[in-house]
RNA sequence: GGACCCUUAGCUCAGUUGGUUAGAGCGUUUCCUUGACAUGGAAAAGGUCACUGGUUCGAGUCCAGUAGGGUCCACCA
C-alpha cells in the first residue's frame, strides 16, 4: 500500500479519480428493482455558459445529494445538459459575426445563420459541462442533453401542438414588453423594474375653443407626445369638469386636435390630475385608448428610433435624444410649463439590460394549464419546497397568474409549428381563421403541400423549451425512447436544486407541465401532434388575466403525485460578494472558480462552499472559508497518515472485517466516547440529509472530526499505542471511526476520500468507495453488538471531566508561563470516586497535560491550583508563587460562580418553577447547584490559603 | 402600495419543537517546529443576542410594534 504523503495535493489525485469514475461508468443510472431510485435533473445552464460560483454551490449540492444516495444503496441518475438560451447565444453569435465579419445576421438570412450558431455550439458551447466535471459532478454523462437536439425539439413542439389543440394557446394582438435592443417581445418575467433618474416635464396643451386657456399634463417622456391620442381626467374632478368634451391642440409632432376624456383610471392626486393617453406606448393608455375607440399611433420603431409619424424633427433620433429634443422643442414653442428632476421605475430587458417599449404586436400566447393542480401540489404537501417559505411566492404568483408570451422574434431556437396559407393577411386572422385548418395548420410535419403555405416565423420562448426538462430528457414523448431511459423507474425525479430567482421561470411551469403532460399512456398520449383540433375553441375570447373557471376534471391527488416532475425543491441563497452585492460579470467581483479549484482544490472549495450555505439564506462569498476547506482536507489526509504510520491493520476491507478486530475488553472510556460520538454524528449527518441542512451536516463533521477525533482520541492514541495491550484494539477503533467518517464525508469531499479509502484499504481490491455501503447508527450499534460491545454512556461524561481537567491543568501551566515546559508536576487534592475515574487514565493525562507526573495528596498548600470536575489540580511550583496575583485570579472565579449559583438557587426557590417545569429540568437544575457549590466551597478553601 | 427575509463576538455566520454559564470559523493576544498535520497544537481576550412592550416559572428562540438593511411582487403618468 502506497505511503501517505505528509500534505495533500489535490491537481493528481483529483485527475485520477474522475478519469477512473468515468472509464469504469460508475454515474451511469441504471434501473434496479431492488432499489429504490434517486433521480434529479439538472437546472441545465445555458450552453453560452461558464462556470460561476452560483454553479459550484447548486451542482455540489446536487452532487452531495446523489453521491449520498449511491452510498445509502439507491439507483441514482443525475442527468446533466444545457440550454438553448434562445436570446443569449443568438446574441453570441451575432456579436461575433459582427466583430469578425462585420455583418449582421440579416444579411446572412436565417438558415446560414443558424448554420453559423451550430457551428458556434459545436466548437465552443458546453464549455461549462467540461468545468463540472473538474468540480467532481458525477453526472450520467452519456446521458447529457440539449434542449435542441431533434428529440427535445420534438418534445417542444408535441407540447405546442398539443396546448393549441386544447385551444390553450392563441394568437394575440397585445401591448407586449419589447426590447429594442433585441427586438423581440418579451414574458412579464423577463423585464426587471429599476429605479432611473430622469426628468418630469410639465406640458401645457392649448385648448382649440378657447385661446389663451391651456391644460396642463405631467410626463416623463415628452417624445412620445406626437402618439397622444387624447387628454383624460377624472370624471369626478371638479377641476376639469367644464372641458370634458373640449379638444386641444398636441404639443408636439403632427398637428392635430385631440379631446379631453374622462376615465377612472386617472388619479387625481397625481401630478396635475389630467393625463396624456398615447395607447401605444404605455399599456395603461392603451386599456383607455380601448375604452374610448381611440386610435394607436406608434411612434417608434422596432429598434427604438423614432419615426415618420413623430414628426419631421424627431424622426430618426433614437428615443433617449429624441425625449432631450422633444423638450427643447417644447421649450422653444412655451409648451414646456416646467422641468423637475424625477426618479420613476422603468422596466428594462432582463437579456439586453436596456429600457423596454410597451409596444402593440401580434404574438402567441399559452393560457396556463393545470393551475388550480399545481397550487394543490405544493399546498398539499405533494412537492416539499425548502425552505418551506418559497411556497408563499410560489401560490401568490399562481393565484395573479398571467398568460404568457411564448414568441420570440428570434431564429435560434424551436420555430413555431404554425404554417399560414399563402396569400393570408395575418393581421387580420381572427381566432376562427386560426382555428381553420384550411387557412392554418398546426402540426410537427408540417403540411403535406408546403409551397402552399408560410410557417411562422417567431420562435417560442427558452422557458418554454426549459419548462419540458424533468421529462423531455428521459424519452418523452416517445414511449420507446421513455421505456430505454427507465422513465417509468425514474419519473418523477426526485429532488430539484435551484435558485429561487427562477422559480417563476422554471420552477412553477415545470410543475404545470408535468401536471399537464404526464398522463398514462393508455388514457392519453393519444393524439399528442395530431394538428388543429377546432374542438375547443377556448382561446376565442381569451382576456389578460387568462384565467379559467375552475373546471371539473381538477385532478385527484394520487394522480397528481404522479404526474408532479418532482418531490422535492432545495432553493439554494443566491452568492454575493463581500460587500453583499450580487456576483455579476458586468461588476467583475465573481471569482474564477476554476482558479479556486486549483488554489485550493475541488474538494477544498466544494467543502467551503457548503459550509458558508447554510439553508435558505443568501451567502456572503468568503475566501477563507474556501481555504478553510482546504485544510480541513489537509487534516482528514495527515490524520488518515498518522493511521497509517501507526501499524499495519489486519484486513481493513470491511466494516466487519474491522468490527471483529475491536476487543470490547479492553475498551476505555475514551474508547466508549468515541464511538458514541461517531453514532450521533452518523445520526445528526442523516438528520440533515432529511431536512437539506447541508451546512449543518457539514458542521457536525467537522467538530466530530476536527474536536473529537483529531485533539483528542487521536492525542491519548498515542498512549495507548505504546503498549502492546492496548494497540490493536485502539488501531481497531480507529479504522472504524475513519471508515465511517470518509463515507459520511465523500458526498461532500469526493476525491480525497476516495484517494484515502483506497490508501488505507478500506474496500475490496478493485472497488471505488460509493460500491460500499453506508451504514446507519442502528446498524452499527446492531454489529457492534453482535461482537459483544455495547457501549458505555456514562464513559462519555467521564470523557468530558477528563478533557476539563486537562484544560485546566494546561491553563495552569500557561499563567504560570510553563507552556512549554513538559517537565512539570501537578499534585491532585480528591475523592476516591473522581480518582478511580482519573488513576487508569494518568498516562494519557500526563501526556496530554505536558507533564511529567501527576500524583495524588492529602493536602497541598500553597501551590497554583484550579478547581476541576475531578477535583483540585495544584502546579507544583515550590515557593515561586505570585500570592496575590494567584489570589485575584481565583477571586475573580469564585465572583462569577457566585453569580450563577444565585441564579440557580432562584430558579429553584421559585415555586412557579419547581410546581410547572418538566422534571427533567428540575433534576437539571438540582445538579448544576450541587456541582457549582461544591466548587464554590473548594474555591473559597483555596482563597483562604493563600490569607 | 403588498409580501417575505435579515439584524447574535472585531469580521462572516450557526443556534432544529422556549430549559445548564449563547457557539463556530476567521481575525486578535501569549506560548509551542513534541515522532499525523505550522494547511498545525495549547491557552486566552471578546457578546446587555437591533430597540420597546407582551406571553411564560423561564425568551436569542413565541407574539405585537419601532428602527435599519435586503429580496420579490405591483401599469401611478
Amino acid at each position: 500500500m502506497a505511503e501517505i504523503t505528509k500534505s495533500y495535493e489535490s491537481r493528481d489525485v483529483e485527475k485520477k479519480w474522475y478519469a477512473a469514475w468515468q472509464a469504469a461508468h460508475a454515474f451511469a443510472g441504471k434501473v434496479a428493482a431492488d432499489k429504490e431510485p434517486y433521480t434529479i435533473v439538472i437546472p441545465p445552464p445555458n450552453v453560452t455558459g461558464v462556470l460561476t460560483m452560483g454553479h459550484v454551490l447548486n451542482n455540489t449540492l446536487q452532487d452531495i445529494l446523489i453521491r449520498r444516495a449511491r452510498l445509502e444503496g439507491r439507483a441514482a441518475l443525475w442527468i446533466p445538459g444545457t440550454d438553448h438560451a434562445g436570446i443569449a447565444t443568438q446574441n453570441v453569435v451575432e456579436r461575433q459575426l459582427r466583430q469578425k465579419e462585420k455583418k449582421t445576421r440579416r444579411d446572412l438570412g436565417r438558415e446560414k445563420f443558424l448554420e453559423k450558431v451550430w457551428e458556434w455550439r459545436h466548437e465552443k458551447g458546453g464549455i461549462i459541462l467540461e468545468q463540472l466535471r473538474r468540480l467532481g459532478a458525477s453526472c450520467d454523462w452519456e446521458r447529457t442533453q440539449f434542449t435542441m437536439d431533434p428529440h427535445y425539439s420534438r418534445a417542444v413542439l408535441t407540447a405546442f401542438v398539443d396546448l393549441f389543440r386544447k385551444g390553450n394557446i392563441y394568437r394575440g394582438k397585445r401591448m407586449v414588453n419589447w426590447c429594442p435592443a433585441t427586438q423581440t417581445a418579451l414574458s412579464d418575467e423577463e423585464v426587471n423594474m429599476k429605479p432611473v433618474n430622469g426628468a418630469m416635464y410639465r406640458v401645457r396643451y392649448a385648448l382649440v375653443d378657447a385661446p389663451g386657456q391651456f391644460i396642463e399634463v405631467k410626463t416623463t417622456r415628452p417624445e412620445t407626445i406626437p402618439g397622444d391620442v387624447a387628454i383624460a381626467v377624472h370624471p369626478n374632478d371638479p377641476r376639469f369638469a367644464g372641458l370634458l368634451g373640449k379638444k386641444v391642440r398636441r404639443a408636439l409632432g403632427p398637428a392635430a386636435e385631440i379631446p379631453i376624456i374622462a376615465d377612472t383610471a386617472v388619479d387625481m392626486e397625481f401630478g396635475t390630475g389630467a393625463l396624456k393617453i398615447t395607447p401605444a406606448h404605455d399599456k395603461a393608455d392603451f386599456e383607455v385608448g380601448q375604452r374610448h375607440r381611440l386610435p394607436a399611433i406608434d411612434v417608434l420603431d422596432p429598434d427604438g428610433t423614432l419615426n415618420a409619424l413623430a414628426g419631421p424633427e424627431l424622426a430618426g433620433m433614437d428615443r433617449f435624444a429624441g425625449r432631450k429634443k422633444a423638450a427643447e422643442l417644447l421649450k422653444e414653442r412655451g409648451a414646456l410649463v416646467a422641468e423637475e428632476p424625477y426618479t420613476n421605475n422603468v422596466g428594462y430587458s432582463e437579456r439586453a439590460d436596456v429600457p423596454i417599449e410597451p409596444r402593440l404586436t401580434w404574438q402567441w400566447w399559452l393560457r396556463y394549464p393545470r393551475i388550480e393542480e399545481a397550487k394543490a401540489a405544493v399546498r398539499d404537501g405533494h412537492i416539499k419546497f425548502y425552505p418551506e417559505r418559497w411556497s408563499k411566492v410560489y401560490l401568490h404568483w399562481l393565484e395573479n397568474i398571467q398568460d404568457w408570451c411564448i414568441s420570440r422574434q428570434l431564429w435560434w431556437g424551436h420555430r413555431i409549428p404554425v404554417w399560414y396559407r399563402n396569400g393570408l393577411d395575418k393581421e387580420k386572422l381572427t381566432e376562427a381563421d386560426l382555428r381553420d385548418p384550411a387557412k392554418v395548420h398546426v402540426s410537427l410535419e408540417g403540411p403535406a403541400d408546403p409551397a402552399n403555405w408560410t410557417q411562422e416565423d417567431d420562435v417560442l420562448d427558452t422557458w418554454a423549451s426549459s419548462w419540458l426538462w424533468p421529462f423531455a430528457t428521459m424519452g418523452w414523448p416517445d414511449a420507446a425512447a421513455q421505456k430505454s431511459a427507465g422513465f417509468d423507474y425514474f419519473y418523477p425525479t426526485t429532488t430539484l436544486v435551484t435558485g429561487p430567482d427562477i422559480i417563476f421561470f422554471w420552477v412553477a411551469r415545470m410543475i404545470m407541465a408535468g401536471l399537464e403532460f404526464m398522463e398514462k399512456p393508455e388514457t392519453g398520449n393519444r393524439k399528442l401532434g395530431a394538428g388543429n383540433g377546432s374542438d375547443n375553441p377556448a382561446g376565442r375570447d381569451a382576456d389578460r388575466s387568462g384565467r379559467r373557471s375552475p373546471v371539473a376534471g381538477l385532478l385527484p391527488p394520487e394522480e397528481i403525485q404522479r404526474r408532479i416532475p418532482f418531490k422535492n425543491v432545495y432553493f439554494t441563497g443566491i452568492i454575493r460578494d463581500a460587500q453583499g452585492r450580487k456576483m455579476s460579470k458586468s461588476l467583475g467581483n465573481s471569482p474564477d472558480p476554476l482558479d479556486l479549484i486549483d488554489k485550493y482544490g475541488a474538494d477544498g472549495l466544494r467543502f467551503g462552499i457548503v459550509s458558508i450555505a447554510p439553508q435558505g439564506q443568501d451567502i456572503r462569498f468568503n475566501e477563507e472559508r474556501i481555504e478553510g476547506g482546504k485544510n480541513f482536507c489537509n487534516k482528514l489526509w495527515n490524520a488518515c497518515r498518522f493511521r497509517q504510520m501507526s501499524g499495519e491493520a489486519a484486513d481493513n476491507s470491511s466494516q466487519a472485517a474491522i468490527l471483529a478486530r475491536l476487543e470490547p475488553k479492553k475498551f476505555d472510556a475514551d474508547d466508549h466516547a468515541i464511538l458514541d460520538r461517531l453514532l450521533a454524528t452518523t445520526r445528526e449527518v442523516n438528520r440533515c440529509f432529511g431536512e437539506f441542512e447541508f451546512s449543518a451536516a457539514v458542521q457536525a463533521l467537522y467538530t466530530f472530526f476536527w474536536s473529537d477525533f483529531c485533539d483528542w482520541y487521536v492525542e491519548v492514541s498515542k498512549s495507548k499505542l505504546q503498549s502492546a495491550d492496548t494497540k490493536a484494539n485502539c488501531l481497531a477503533i480507529q479504522d472504524l471511526v475513519l471508515r465511517q467518517t470518509l463515507l459520511l464525508l465523500h458526498p461532500f469531499i469526493p476525491f480525497i476520500t476516495e484517494e484515502l479509502w483506497h490508501l488505507l484499504g478500506y474496500g475490496p481490491e478493485g472497488r471505488f468507495i460509493e460500491d460500499a455501503r453506508l451504514e446507519n447508527a442502528s446498524q452499527i450499534a446492531t454489529h457492534s453488538t453482535a461482537r459483544g460491545l455495547t457501549l458505555d454512556r456514562v464513559a462519555v461524561a467521564a470523557v468530558e471531566k477528563l478533557k476539563a481537567f486537562v484544560t485546566q491543568a494546561r491553563a495552569l501551566k500557561a499563567e504560570h508561563n510553563l507552556a512549554s515546559r513538559r517537565d512539570v508536576r501537578f499534585f491532585v487534592t480528591t475523592t476516591d470516586a473522581d480518582w478511580d475515574i482519573l488513576a487508569p487514565n494518568l498516562a494519557k493525562l500526563t501526556r496530554m497535560a505536558g507533564a511529567a507526573e501527576i500524583l495524588r495528596r492529602e493536602k497541598v498548600d500553597g501551590a497554583p491550583a484550579a478547581v476541576t470536575p475531578l477535583g483540585t489540580i495544584y502546579l507544583d511550583l515550590a515557593n515561586t508563587v505570585d500570592v496575590a496575583a494567584e489570589k485575584a485570579r481565583l477571586t475573580k472565579e469564585l465572583e462569577q460562580l457566585t453569580k450563577h449559583i444565585a441564579a440557580t438557587e432562584a430558579r429553584l426557590g421559585n415555586k412557579a418553577f419547581t410546581d410547572k417545569a418538566p422534571p427533567a429540568v428540575i433534576e437539571g437544575a438540582r445538579k448544576q447547584l450541587a456541582e457549582q457549590q461544591t466548587k464554590r466551597t473548594e474555591l473559597e478553601r483555596l482563597v483562604k490559603t493563600l490569607g
